[in-house]
DNA sequence: CTAGATCCTCCAGTGACTGGAGGATCAAGA
DNA sequence: TCTTGATCCTCCAGTCACTGGAGGATCTAG
């Protein structure tokens, strides 16, 4: 074989932040912040100071991304992503951690699913042009699709 | 009759912003605050300037905080409500709006029922006291997840 | 060897609350 | 009626989670 050929897979070469910026959605500045307040590590530096990232830096900060689009805390992703980091581990005492993540998760999935159907009996009568009252308040505003009552 | 009895239903007295508060789960500095941005109508005070409201001000307010929780932004409930406010008046451009707001809101669901089925794996892998590796990570940072592929 | 892009740190600003200071008002009991 | 504790008012400063600009160093392509 020639020269030019390497190993079967393309060593992977670390990102800058730009590139992580652009791969995740998240902005620089804010790749920096998560840096600062410890929900990403310290990335690694080249020579020249400049911060290096892999896949794994793509993977946490999507999962961090997505996670606060869904509306969880920065103190409830980063207990999230010790659980990961730490698989098993003192299981004990993240058992009720996780169950009570899943108990709000699950309460979301409820209110979400209301909304939706309530969203979408708009848009249907929209389709239709009919015009019929709209109950999206209603929906939301019900106690009953609380799960948990301390309110 | 008596002198005591009045009309059959109770005429409603209005609420205090801290009965509101109560029945709402959200604080008095969050009420006035939602009225300084313009979510909530600026409340009919008492002759000592104090603020009243009524059911629907609950019922809008308990809205308001769901809408919160599951992570819209001011702005989007702000839209939903001028919605709710104008039942199918200009359809033609809220339609529009509805539908992205559908579609924002299957994400999410769709998103939630990923982590969701990630996290009870955990839990359900610490009820058994086994040790598992866990993928939350790779659940929510999974692109497919995502309905919109800008970014 | 430049010129433009990208990076660095530091710091100030924004959105959505949250809470304290200082003062007025109300409601219930002595 | 008078007081006293709870509740309300406005104003303003602080917090959390970003977001962006200033000023300066470094990289990369032509």
């Amino acid at each position: 074989m020639p020269t030019m050929s390497s190993l079967p897979a393309t060593p992977p070469s670390p990102l800058t932040i730009g590139a992580l910026a652009k791969q995740t959605g998240v902005k620089i500045p804010t790749i920096r912040y998560y840096e600062s307040i410890g929900l990403l590590p310290e990335a690694p530096r080249t020579d020249s100071n400049r911060r290096t990232y892999d896949g794994g830096s793509v993977r946490r900060l999507r999962f961090i991304r997505h996670a606060r689009e869904l509306g969880f805390e920065v103190e409830a992703i980063r207990q999230l992503l010790a659980m990961a980091d730490d698989p098993g581990q003192p299981c004990r005492e993240a058992d009720l951690l996780a169950r009570t993540h899943l108990a709000e998760i699950e309460s979301r999935i409820a209110r979400l699913e209301a909304l939706r159907d309530e969203v979408r009996r708009m848009v249907e009568g929209c389709a239709q042009d009919q015009v019929r009252s709209c109950h999206v308040i209603e929906v939301l505003a019900d106690h009953a699709h609380c799960l948990h009552d301390r309110h």
